[in-house]
DNA sequence: CCCCAGGGCCCGT
DNA sequence: ACGGGCCATGGG
């Protein structure tokens, strides 16, 4: 439920929680301004806040277009009440009920989609923090300036860039990948049309990406195009599953166990396992 | 020195 | 199809 008044987003009667949110590992361009989250997508920027029962989006001053933008952003005319309570049908025990509970509030993103490819490329065999700072760099050196942040730069920037740079800036061995994914997006004039793709086919396109394999399609999938009814696993689920089931099969495997048990909200169910082993259970 | 991080590629079986 | 070595880089 939200409402669109003096030019910010308020959103009450529904699950929202800007730190869980940000903290869920779905972005890495964000930061915590005292009780106030920025989050970045592509060139915009809006800052959430806790406001009592409610949550209020506002935007940089001349910048109250960019609502629309923000509302699709959200997802806000998803109901994660209704979504909760099916994957406690789904699944139920202590487990996925702690997990509910702790990540209760976040919401799986509608993201950029090159800023989600080259996000994802970037995370692989990586971890938060540095892939937050690269990303941090390359900002900063490749986005337009727009005065209190940078924006994410776009394809045609970052593919006139030698692989040098992005070994400059810490992208490592991925430099190619990332220099590689920008070409074929300005080739193929960004990544929009593989929307109208059923989800099977689009993770085959998403993995003709250099750099892109089974896991971070999955990751692009469900970040940017919103296929719930993916499961990504990376080195938590691992562990989360080994906890959880006792057993260690191979990746795609747990893929298909986990994908089956939570159904078309299996993403969802995803997050809130990452978010809670990582934060509560993890030594 | 080791292991690990929101893994993928490339090579052998 | 599946397993293992390798890969840049920084932190613990």
């Amino acid at each position: 439920m939200y409402a669109i008044k003096d030019d910010r987003i308020i959103i009450r009667g529904e699950p929202f929680d800007p730190g869980k949110i940000a903290e869920s590992g779905q972005i890495f361009r964000y930061e915590k301004i005292g009780e106030t989250y920025r989050f970045h997508s592509g060139d915009k920027v809006c800052l959430v806040s806790k406001k009592g029962p409610q949550v209020e989006i506002a935007f940089p001053e001349g910048r109250e277009s960019w609502a629309g933008y923000f509302v699709d952003y959200f997802n806000l005319d998803l109901s994660y009440g209704k979504i909760n309570k099916t994957l406690r049908e789904r699944e139920t025990g202590s487990f996925i009920e702690n997990a509910l509970h702790a990540g209760r509030g976040i919401r799986i993103l509608r993201q950029d989609k090159f800023e989600t490819l080259i996000s994802f490329i970037l995370s692989s065999n990586n971890n938060i923090p540095r892939i937050k700072m690269i990303i941090r760099g390359l900002c900063e050196n490749l986005g337009e300036n727009r005065g209190i942040y940078h924006a994410f730069p776009g394809p045609e920037k970052m593919a006139a860039q030698s692989e040098s740079f992005y070994r400059d800036i810490g992208c490592g061995y991925r430099s190619p990948w990332v220099l590689g994914a920008a070409q074929r997006t300005l080739r193929e004039k960004g990544l929009e049309a593989y929307s109208s793709l059923p989800t099977a086919a689009l993770l085959e396109a998403l993995k003709r990406f250099d750099g892109v394999g089974p896991k971070v399609a999955d990751c692009i999938a469900l970040f940017a195009y919103n296929r719930y009814e993916v499961f990504p696993v990376d080195t938590w689920v691992k562990k989360i599953y080994r906890h959880w089931f006792g057993g260690s099969p191979g990746a795609s495997v747990m893929r298909k166990n986990l994908a089956e048990k939570f159904g078309d909200y299996a993403g969802i169910a995803q997050q809130y396992l990452f978010y809670y082993y990582r934060k509560d259970l993890s030594p």
